[in-house]
DNA sequence: TATGAATGAGCGTTCATTCAT
DNA sequence: AATGAATGAACGCTCATTCAT
């Protein structure tokens, strides 16, 4: 009396994980639902038992990543380090997470582009995501001002600042993973804005 | 070249203009081609005679950009400045630029997406862009460690990050204009990036 | 006919009332096969051992009424009533039948829609059908002009006229069941076709 | 300048007309866009240019439909005739517009039986259109009652028997014109409801 | 026998592009 | 040169039917 049995989880997830794919290398609206099935070698109409819509695809990979990043924040935050070591961390967990699936990062990035044009993409709210990261980061750098490790004369924006250094070296990446190896990025993004560019005294 | 060519031109920018205003408003594609034949208040027929396809207008957005910013580019290395200066001078004229045409950068953003997915789009080469003003930065950091403005111990990417903290700080612009006012950040993005966030002494 | 008949004409009785119920809630061509499954508590792949195709279910209704008014109007013709008699009999239990199942009614509303379309529908011949009812009603009003008691000028489409008023009164009923409540209406309809609307006397 | 020009309400018509072809021989939910397409003679898209959608077709064939027969409707009322007569008269004329467009009347049999199962198709309301042309009759009645045309102990539901009786008529020349020709029609289903079935005198 | 996951043809609709005027 | 009506390929999605279990 047994049908065919899938593990719908594990199903569900290999069609996610072939969209990605597809996506990442098509971008998502020039991608046709066919690929995607084809990618995971099943047809269409597959897909639809897994997921209303194409759009679904893309809202589960957000998904998929929010999941994964504020589990790494929560551990980050949580723990013993001094403010300016747990921002390196926050920027260097980011940068891993992007790195171990490159997919999943131009389907964001797409999403991201699409969310600047569609209002009709409410469940992603990157305006929101932003604000609350800008928030964490602003938090961190005034403890560590508090603290003595930050200059105490920062701009306003210093906060956006960062998160722009690290949302560009992803950019920088995904046009030209040679010129920008990102495995080595972490470090180096981190000492720049720690340090600055300018020669100490000189000031 | 005869008179009829200007009127061609003229006509051809005037399109291009409108283009660049839906656009921006309602993204790449979304748009149809008729949304931009109302905004140039002319024909959806009549844009054929300008521009063979939709995709030839996003590129002749392309084209303007890279014509103007090249022009800036080179006055502002022509100039006396110090080489820390040309630098901060370039981000400063880079928002600028973007900051007056709100429009050509969600253009750009979207062709450079698109870009990122369709290999097919020869004509813009972001990597040799990037390249290229990665090696401008580098010329003018390095010219200024060895007039000893810039410290001696920079990461190898630091051009990067450079470039990275400009393009990130637009992107959160063009998502949330109000959290992130462009008009006084590049002030601030130079200032987090020349003097790092540390407080001196401490390093 | 081996017992195993019995079970699967059991079930294959089942299953057509389920589909009846929700063909007549949502109309044949709105209804799913899988809200036939669901109605009927089994899985969609088990209809389809029962029944051809979705159209074969609702064939199937349809013998599953005629068989049931053909036994009703044996019985009626078989009577000693006087034929007016027999008439209003079969007027009434004709919407008896149909009031006794209206998911019934619906669905060979539709099946007849469909039929004035579908010529590959020769199994359902409703034109013979409407030819041996009106030959039937022809008959019993000469059996009534015989007697004296129908008036011997009707028009020669009279059992036309009086399948219609049955019909029609159907279709309002279905329509809107309040304004037209059905189980009244037998009575009402047989009084309005024997004795006409006119003043008597006045003709 | 100008383009290939065309009487917008003419190529409307053309197509309706079209659809209504098709949509009687085949069945609205029978009928694909394309079909129609070929029976006008044109691409699938250009219909879109003159309806936004395939229901928009067949309700556009209701609007036909009531315009005229309210045009009619209105124009029986203010005549000055005895209320039997415009009864007679309205019935009769009922028949002639649903003669003149057998495939009108076909579409409309169709969409009145979706009507009955999809409520999403508000734009007609059969229920109230059959309420007000009970009430019409009913009022026609009852003037004729007043006048001493008609018995006064009719049923209380007699005016959906006169209805029925029309609509009846209809059903069955949809189904087989040639035992039901409709144009000797209306007469008889007049003769046969004014005068009733039996023998006068009887009663 | 019964299941329900899988299939893929087919639908209504959109829109970049063409072309008769 | 300019128009906008016409085109038709292509899309996202549905669902009757099949079939491995």
């Amino acid at each position: 009396m047994a049908p065919r049995s899938v593990d719908r989880d594990e199903r569900r997830a290999h069609i996610l994980q072939a969209a990605l794919r597809v996506f990442a290398r098509q971008g998502y609206s020039y991608t046709v639902v066919e690929d995607v099935a084809q990618e995971a070698g099943i047809s269409k109409g597959t897909i639809y038992l897994y997921f209303d819509s194409k759009d679904e695809l893309v809202l589960a990979a957000f998904e998929l990543f929010e999941e994964q990043m504020e589990a790494e924040t929560d551990h980050i935050l949580a723990s013993e380090k001094p403010p300016l070591e747990k921002l390196r961390a926050l920027g260097q967990r980011f940068l891993d997470l992007v790195t171990s699936n490159e997919a999943l990062e131009r389907v964001l990035l797409d999403l991201w582009v699409a969310g600047l044009h569609n209002e009709n993409l409410p469940q992603i709210d990157f305006k929101r995501l932003y604000s609350e990261y800008r928030a964490l980061v602003r938090r961190l750098l005034e403890e560590a001002i508090a603290e003595g490790t930050v200059r105490d004369d920062l701009p306003p924006h210093a906060p956006s600042v960062v998160l722009a250094a690290v949302d560009g070296i992803v950019l920088q990446w995904l046009m030209d993973p040679e010129a920008v190896p990102i495995d080595r990025m972490g470090e180096q993004v981190m000492d720049t804005l720690f340090k600055g560019l300018r020669r100490e005294k000189t000031t």
